[in-house]
DNA sequence: TGTCCGATTGGT
DNA sequence: CCAATCGGACAG
């Protein structure tokens, strides 16, 4: 018989180095309950970490705290979402102590539960490209405005525990997208997979 | 209120 | 390579 699920606990999203947090979350399952009581989820495959008002590449960079960004104070564990780009919406998971703006930007996920709910969202998409990408995989998961400030030990949205990938498994490199972001640009702060076919690009 | 631009994607 | 598309941030 297959182990019930663990929900990953409040002091795995608390710690204070948001680049483990960000190599951690590879491997476990991003699950969202659907309306009929079914479920869609995905094994995170690709992250990269944020680091708050030092991080020019951040929302919070500078300390910048406004309606949008204040999110990213709450306490690890929190839901950040945002919209970009007039069309999109990207998935992150808030990490560190209440009032410190760090946070993990899901990039990519293999498909797991409700792939069809997940064809049908992305019209018919190859497998390969449902989730392997930040906009993708909301739109496959069903994730939008209504998920920010979210609870990840609440019952809208959750991590579950998953295989636990040996750091030889797991490559690093700049983040994608953040070209206005100086010095920042190089950081090796994007972490996926070796060789997993959903990570994006 | 006006302007600028983006943590992307899909089609040339 | 480039357009789509619109809310957030900030200047005025």
């Amino acid at each position: 018989m297959k182990p019930a699920a663990t929900k990953i606990r409040r002091d795995f999203y608390t710690r204070t180095n948001v680049l483990t947090v960000a190599r951690e979350l590879l491997g476990n399952l991003l699950v969202v309950p659907a309306t009929d009581g079914t479920r869609v989820s995905g094994i995170i495959v690709e992250t990269e970490a944020y680091r708050g008002p030092l991080d020019r590449a951040s929302h919070a960079y500078g300390g910048r705290r406004t309606k949008r960004t204040e999110t990213m104070y709450g306490l690890g564990g929190t839901v950040y979402i945002f919209f970009v780009y007039g069309m999109y919406y990207q998935f992150n998971v808030v990490t560190n102590v209440k009032d410190v703006p760090h946070a993990v930007l899901v990039r990519a996920l293999q498909p797991i539960d409700g792939i069809e709910l997940m064809r049908h969202r992305r019209h018919g998409q190859p497998d390969r490209n449902l989730t392997n990408g930040p906009g993708k995989l909301c739109i496959a998961m069903g994730i939008d405005r209504k998920l920010d400030r979210a609870d990840l030990l609440g019952t809208d949205v959750w991590l579950e525990a998953g295989e636990k990938i040996p750091p030889r498994k797991i490559v690093s490199g700049p983040r994608i997208g953040i070209d206005y972001a100086g010095e920042w640009v190089d950081k090796p702060w994007r972490f996926w997979i070796k060789d997993n076919p959903f990570v994006s690009r």
